[in-house]
DNA sequence: GTCATTAGTGAGTGATCACTTACAAATGTA
DNA sequence: TACATTTGTAAGTGATCACTCACTAATGAC
C-alpha cells in the first residue's frame, strides 16, 4: 500500500461517510487526496472497487472490535464490554467516520451483513445463558437491535445523548 | 392533485425507496410515471421538491399510525399496539416501500426527525409508568431503539424473521 | 547501467445529470 | 364563443459523471 493509495482511501472514507457513496464523485476524492483522478482507477479499478476496499477494512476492524468480547468468559464482563463498544467506535474522528460509513452504507447497498455481528451474538447468548435467561438468544438479539437503534440515533441526531441509555442498560442488567 | 401528479409521486416513492434518492434520475421517474420529464419540474419545481412532497406525506402517515396508540389508556394495550406497528407498516407493497423509504432517507439526508416519534415516546412512557417501571422514559426509549433496530434488519435482511423477536417482547412485557 | 514494471499525471471521452424553454393541448370562466 | 390559465410535451442546455488513454517519473532486479 503506497502513501498515495492510503490518501485516496482516507479521503474516500471521509467523503463517503459524510456525503454518501453515490453523491461523492471520483474527482472530489482525487482532489481531497491530492492525487490525479486517474490514479484512483489505476489502484482500485473503479469507484465500486474503492468502496469494496473500504468495506474490506471494515471486516477486519469489526473482528478487532469483537475479539476482546468473544474471548471473555465472565458473562457480566461480556455485557459490560458490549455496552462499551459505542465508546470504542468513536474514540477519534477517523474511527467515528469509519463506523458511521458502515452504518450508512448498509442502506445504499441494501445489505445488512449479519455474518459480521454473529460472533457478538454468540458471545452475548452464552453470557445471558450463564446469567439464567430463559431465552438467551432472543434476549441477545433484542440487546443488539437496541444497540443498533441507539447507534443510528447517535450518528443522525446531533444532540443525542448515548450515555444515559447505556447507563440505564447497565443498571438493568445489574452490571 | 392531478392524476399525473400522483403517478409521478408514486413512481418517485418506489424508485427512491428501492434505488435511493441520489441514484434515481428524474428521467427514470418520468419514464416510470409515463409522463414527460418536464412535468416533474412544473409540479414539484425540482428533484428536491419531489422528495419533500413525499416526506410531507410521511409526516401525515406517521400521525395516523400513532393516533390509535396515543389515545389508548390501557397501558398493556399501548404496548401491544406498539409491537403491532411493524405489521401495519407492511400490510401491502406500497406501504412497505413507503416506510422503507422513510428509514432509508434518514441516512441520505442525515436527519433522524425525532419529533415524529415523540408522541409514541410519550404514550409509551405513560404506559410503562402505569406498569410500575422505575425509569419509564428510559425503558420506553430502549424499546423504541430495539424497534428501530428490528425494522432496519427487516428492510435490509431478506430472510429476517420479525415475528420471533416481537413475540419474545410480548412475553417479556407480559402482554 | 539497462530495462521492465509500477506509480502517477492530465487532458481527454461519451453518457447522463438536473433543469429550461418554446410551444401545444386541455380546461375553466365570462 | 372568446380568452386566460393550467397542464403537458419534446427537444434542447451546460455541467458533471465515471472512466480511458497517451504519456512521463520512479523504482527494482540483474
Amino acid at each position: 500500500m503506497t502513501e498515495k493509495q492510503e490518501k485516496i482511501l482516507n479521503a474516500a472514507l471521509d467523503l463517503f461517510a459524510h456525503e454518501g457513496f453515490k453523491a461523492t464523485s471520483t474527482s472530489k476524492v482525487a482532489k481531497k487526496a491530492g492525487v490525479s483522478e486517474g490514479l484512483i482507477f489505476r489502484h482500485f479499478e473503479n469507484k465500486e472497487g474503492l468502496l469494496q476496499a473500504i468495506i474490506q477494512q471494515g471486516e477486519e476492524k469489526i473482528k478487532v472490535l469483537f475479539a476482546d468480547i468473544v474471548l471473555e468468559t465472565d458473562p457480566k464482563e461480556v455485557l459490560r464490554k458490549t455496552l462499551q463498544i459505542g465508546q470504542k467506535m468513536n474514540q477519534n474522528e477517523a474511527d467515528a467516520a469509519f463506523w458511521k460509513l458502515q452504518y450508512k452504507i448498509k442502506w445504499e447497498l441494501e445489505i445488512y451483513g449479519e455474518h459480521k455481528v454473529e460472533p457478538l451474538e454468540r458471545a452475548l447468548t452464552v453470557a445471558l445463558e450463564k446469567l439464567g435467561y430463559d431465552d438467551p438468544l432472543q434476549e441477545a438479539r433484542i440487546l443488539m437491535y437496541a444497540f443498533d437503534g441507539m447507534t443510528t440515533r447517535f450518528y443522525l441526531q446531533d444532540d443525542f445523548d448515548i450515555q444515559t441509555p447505556v447507563e440505564y442498560l447497565w443498571k438493568k442488567y445489574d452490571l
